[in-house]
RNA sequence: GCCGAAGUGGCGGAAUUGGCAGACGCGCUGGAUUCAAAAUCCUGUGAGGGCAACUUCGUGUGGGUUCGAGUCCCACCCUCGGCACCA
């Protein structure tokens, strides 16, 4: 006969909780100041056409299980989310398909939402926010405005990366290998006059400001080598029969007396100044022209064998010693980083070696040390200054200090600091993107509009595409594009370009604190309470650029007195990707995308939970596993059925007293550091043991539904009231162990003879080291093994083992 | 080339930071239950040798330190991520 079992129906508990919790507003923000405070952040996603896929849910689950923790653990806690909407796809998405992007994103935010919810995050839906909501990105544009009268936006002619397929300036960090980062596409380069956001101007701080941050070492990391700073020295150099210097940066001014010979870049302006002395003008010219053809990626890739040319006509002055030496021109000196032009010292750095070597230049060695017959020696801890004058002698470091110290005395010279960092292009030719809030006026310049008129609102389009020009589509919208300059009056032009993606998300953060609030972007009072974020965690793939980025605006907003704090977030942690079961990366062209709502569907939201966090290190790459999702359901079904073989006692058995402790203090440390999956496996320990023992007490089952409620928050919350315990799960507290009870009575020790395991035996835990050592010396086998030996040594490990050297 | 992370069973991964290598899960083995299957429960599961108690080998490779090394040091190899002519 068949027993009235009950069934642990996933899909019925999880719909009937998140209805709850939806009616109740269980997970909404309190308003209880009196509380700690505690925000945890997630990226919030792009909403793209796709719908989630099961890498979403690994970092959003990770910080649910955070905040709801938290919530037991009696703080307040901030846990939103929001839609990062604007961007290409869902543009060239409506061009394709002749849909309004706005009704698009729309679509796919819907979607995305309801996948969310039901996977049950805890997220304060109150407070969704979605980057292309007028409301929002008013303070988007305000806080461009702020950045513009700071004077940290200009608009410069240059040349700038350019996607030929989605018909936009990218910046340096979008181009990845010569190509778009988000299409693949072939990116060239074209002069295009663009807004520019002085992120250099902070390049210290962002730097020296990670010391008041908490982040993993490879992102620090990360950070620092993309600013890239260097220090040096930058040196005048005279052209020979002119009152001109040819002013050059160097990192390496002690290996001055060993410059040769200098190298300009292709686009260096002293080439069009000095047309009339140089000889070879025309040659020069085509190998510039040449040089600007070449993409980014041309002109590294194929650099490996140098070219170049040199200038005749013009010879430059070696400051230390009066030599007359040749300059060059070459592409591997860009213009766009120092002074656009170097000295040459082929005996200490690899690329004037080569380059000296091809064109059969001369190689002076300064720092003696190394072999320059072979190669350059660029070490700078050994060596010793040679041939080098004034600085002979010293060593590498002295010698700069010395040499920088004597140009700058005689006016030639200073110290420089240098970073790769280049200023931020803000602008993109596209629609759907918030638009700048500045206009043009023939007679006033660029002009920001009223802060009274934002949110500048974009106009409604018939076609999205650019223009061929490349110009942004709201440049054919005359009525738009045609106003008056708020300052004279006068008929002047709106700015088309539009923002780029990175900006609606370098503070939305910020807007999560104070939602509703029209008159500023949020509260001091509501961001002294809450910023900056205790943990936000996201992608690797975003702690260069958008890491970056929300830093310099928030240190922005901080100098200007809007944001109480000089970093926005404490601390900051990354989750690794989830691959497809073949270990190949999760894309729709491989067709191997596994849908969370299928899982969900056929094992439910607590057990994909589960598996998100149970699948392996969270901060590494692993492939996806049908199988392991089977565990993780296996595992939820035997908590299912531990309500059969519960027992009437309120406290802890005497049995589980140990294992109970043990598991509060293993789960409560593991889900601080990331460890959720050795979190997991603790729980799985203590429902094995339940399982062997045949009976779990009341109160033992209560306080592990209370541990396992992060991570698969419906079926815990249905058990909490189908076993009467009072109330709701989330109104109770997080259980507190005590360290005295996490100890075993007895405890199995190890003996070794000579470093080799020999032994096991059960002794009580409080032996001390030399009763240990009495214990193993007398166990029987023991005293057969070392029989006849002499001991030589013992260690002891208290709690762990006895080591008996013997000879 | 430079920077960062890693290399542990058939697989994902553990290992209180120098102290029983392989927790937990997957997969697999055997058993119980069943007419049978699924599900569930109980066993076993790094490799070799032995009827067994046991024993030898074993954390990318080679050396070293130590009573004791997955963990520390030196030299390599390989994988993944980032940067890449930045003077």
């Amino acid at each position: 006969m068949y027993t009235d079992m009950k069934h642990y129906n996933h899909n019925a508990i999880e719909k009937k909780w998140q209805a709850i919790w939806d009616e109740k507003q269980t997970f909404r923000t309190g308003d209880d100041r009196s509380k700690p405070n505690y925000y945890a952040l997630i990226e919030f996603p792009y909403p793209s056409g796709k719908g989630l896929h099961v890498g979403h849910p690994r970092p959003y689950t990770a910080l649910d299980i955070v905040a709801r923790k938290r919530r037991l653990e009696g703080y307040n806690v901030l846990f939103p989310i929001g839609w990062d909407a604007f961007g290409l796809p869902t543009e060239n998405y409506a061009i394709k398909n002749k849909i309004h992007p706005a009704e698009v994103t729309k679509n796919n935010i819907a979607r995305f939402k309801s996948q969310c919810k039901s996977i049950g995050f805890s997220f304060d839906w109150s407070r969704e926010i979605n980057t292309t909501d007028p409301n929002y990105y008013k303070w988007t544009q305000w806080i461009f405005l702020q950045l513009f009268k700071h004077g940290l936006a200009y608009k410069k002619e240059m040349s700038i990366n350019f996607c030929t397929s989605c018909k936009v300036g990218l910046a340096n960090e979008e181009v990845v290998n010569g190509t778009c980062e988000r299409c693949g596409s072939e990116v060239t380069r074209r002069m295009k006059s663009q807004w520019m956001l002085k992120i250099t101007e902070y390049a210290e701080r962002l730097i020296s400001d990670l010391a008041l941050v908490d982040y993993p070492e490879r992102v620090l990391a990360t950070q620092i080598n993309w600013i890239g700073k260097s220090e040096g020295a930058e040196v005048d150099f005279r052209i020979e029969g002119t009152d001109d210097v040819l002013r050059v940066y160097t990192t390496r001014p002690d290996t001055l007396y060993g410059a040769t010979y200098m190298v300009m870049s292709p686009e260096h302006p002293y080439i069009e100044k000095y047309k009339d002395h140089i000889e070879n003008y025309n040659e020069i010219l085509t190998y510039a022209e040449e040089a600007a053809h070449k993409s980014d990626m041309e002109r590294t890739e194929l650099a490996k064998d140098k070219t170049g040319l040199e200038i005749q006509g013009i010879k430059a002055i070696n400051p230390v010693n009066d030599e007359l030496i040749p300059i060059w021109v070459s592409d591997y000196v860009l213009m766009t980083y120092g002074t656009g032009a170097i000295m040459a010292v082929p005996a200490h750095d690899q690329r004037d070696y080569e380059f000296a070597r091809k064109f059969n230049l001369p190689i002076v060695e300064v720092v003696g040390g190394g072999n320059i017959s072979e190669a350059a020696f660029t070490d700078i801890e050994t060596g010793t200054m040679i041939n080098s004058g004034i600085i002979d002698g010293l060593s590498v470091k002295d010698a700069k200090k010395k040499i920088t110290e004597f140009l700058k005395e005689k006016g030639i010279g200073e110290f420089k600091i240098n970073y790769k960092l280049r200023d931020w292009v803000f602008s993109r030719q596209r629609y759907w993107g918030e638009p700048i809030p500045l206009v043009y006026c023939d007679d006033c310049g660029w002009v920001p509009i009223s802060e009274e008129e934002l949110p500048l609102v974009l106009p409604e389009v018939e076609f999205y595409e650019p223009t061929e020009t490349g110009e942004s589509p709201l440049a054919k919208i005359e009525d738009w594009v045609n106003t008056s300059c708020p300052s004279c009056g006068k008929p002047a032009k709106r700015e088309t370009d539009t923002m780029p993606q990175w900006a609606g998300s370098s503070w939305y953060y910020l807007r999560y604190i104070d939602t509703e609030n029209d008159h500023e972007l949020a509260s001091k009072e509501n961001l002294e309470y809450w910023t900056p974020v205790d943990w936000y965690n996201g992608g690797m793939e975003h702690t260069t650029l958008h890491l970056l980025y929300s830093r310099f605006w928030h240190k922005f907003l901080y100098d200007i007195n809007v944001v109480p704090t000089p970093e926005p977030y404490k601390k900051r942690t990354s989750h690794g990707m989830i691959l497809a079961e073949n270990g190949e990366k999760m894309s729709k062209s491989q067709g191997n995308v596994v849908n969370p709502d299928e899982v969900i569907e056929e094992s439910g939201a607590d057990t994909l939970r589960m598996f998100e966090m149970f699948i392996g290190d969270f901060e590494k790459s692993v492939p996806w596993s049908e199988n392991g999702v089977k565990g993780c359901k296996r595992f939820l079904d035997r908590v299912f059925r531990l309500t059969d073989m519960l027992t009437d006692e309120e406290g802890y058995s005497k049995d589980l007293e140990v294992n109970m402790h043990k598991t509060i203090k293993k789960v409560s440390q593991d889900f601080e550091t990331l460890k959720f999956n050795t979190g997991i496996a603790a729980m799985m320990t203590l429902v094995n043991d339940f399982y062997h023992k045949g009976s779990v007490t009341r109160g033992e089952f209560k306080d592990f539904l209370i541990l396992l409620n992060p991570v698969s928050p419906h079926l815990t919350e249905e058990l909490w009231v189908e076993t009467g315990y009072k109330g709701m799960l989330n109104q109770s507290s997080w259980p507190e162990y005590d360290e005295n009870k996490t100890i075993d009575e007895t405890i199995e020790i190890v003996i070794q003879i000579n470093g080799k395991v020999r032994r096991k035996m059960n002794i009580p835990a409080e032996l001390t080291p030399e009763e240990m050592k009495e214990a193993a010396i007398g166990e029987d086998e023991v005293k057969k093994i070392i029989e006849g030996m002499k001991i030589v040594k013992v260690i002891t490990v208290p709690g762990r083992l006895v080591n008996i050297v013997v000879r």
